[in-house]
DNA sequence: AACTATTGATAATG
DNA sequence: TCATTATCAATAGTT
């Protein structure tokens, strides 16, 4: 019943598939809702689309308790769902176009406040960040040492002949870049990086 | 479809009526195959005839998978919604000190991407605002003038005595307000708050 | 049930 | 995706 005769096979064009699924499936809700009216039968249908998807016909007195209160329940969620999403975008400032000067205000303020707490809680990490401060400093200073010491090494004179004008010279202002691959301390805290 | 149309509505005679039934019934369960096989879909019938009988009936593992659909969309959604709640909370500055450093660096970057977004929204605002306070200085002058002419009103000569000098002092430096009364401006945008 | 004139559904097309 | 339409399928009324 088309344009041409079609075989009763999977039709293996996806997008072709979807459409004649889409079709179908209504034409089957239609004529089940006929079938109902015309001959007082009560249908039930529920088809899973290869997608998944569900989609019924179910009239009211096969609807029981459960059912209903699932989909009430999904549309309650959805319906929140929505709203949040909404609201997500016009914080980010998307689809804020929509709004008048009043909701822009009350969307300042929201931002405002976000702001401001967080900044309250990034400076719990002050101290933190001031101890870890201190930390590099101690380990500068260590590193510093050791580069003394070397200089004063006699197994390294022959090396700090040659480079010793560079690391004078760099060492300025710069030292604590001066250190040996094996002298180098380890992280004194390996996991800083998961609070900070 | 057939000789003639009919309508949608119950058929009252009892032997038409069951032979619809039945010639529709069959019409609706192999449009059920086909879109079964042609999309690749799962279909599941009950038809309760009005004589109560029960001709079709529905696989108990579709009406399980029914259930198991709708609480996995439930699940799904809810998900959704609760990490949605989340981060609207976390937007408001509520419940960050579970979040670590980065996530709070994360953070401020939408809340200062929104507040910069908003900002820009703002701006469509200023003509707006413009206009408004220009109305508003054309309405102060025509006042102004008013009070003027009271002032120079023979009725009021008693009052003018008194208040004379005050008005004198503040008409300098002012005098864009000598506007006649006649051509204060009305309101020009008498639904403002709606936008504003 | 079978038949068939019609209406209805829909495959292909735009 | 949405509307149109040529074509095929379902079926209402008849036999």
């Amino acid at each position: 019943m088309g344009r041409g005769k079609i075989e009763i096979k999977r039709i293996e064009n996806t997008s072709n598939r979807q459409v004649t699924y889409s079709k179908r499936r209504n034409g089957i809700m239609k004529k089940d809702k006929e079938i109902s009216v015309l001959c007082d039968a009560q249908v039930s249908v529920i088809i899973f689309a290869s997608s998944g998807k569900m989609h019924e016909f179910l009239p009211q007195p096969l609807w029981d308790a459960k059912h209903e209160h699932l989909d009430n329940e999904i549309n309650r969620i959805q319906k929140e769902n929505d709203r949040m999403q909404t609201e997500l975008r016009h914080l980010s400032g998307e689809d804020i176009s929509t709004l008048n000067y009043k909701e822009l205000m009350t969307l300042e303020e929201a931002l405002e406040n976000g702001i401001s707490s967080l900044k309250a809680k990034q400076m719990e990490f002050v101290p933190m960040m001031r101890e870890h401060n201190e930390m590099l400093e101690d380990e500068n200073r260590g590193l510093q040492f050791k580069l003394r010491q070397m200089h004063l090494d006699p197994m390294d004179d022959h090396n700090m002949l040659e480079n010793g004008d560079v690391y004078a010279q760099q060492g300025v202002g710069d030292n604590e870049t001066q250190m040996p691959f094996a002298f180098r301390v380890q992280p004194m805290q390996p996991n800083l990086q998961d609070h900070f």
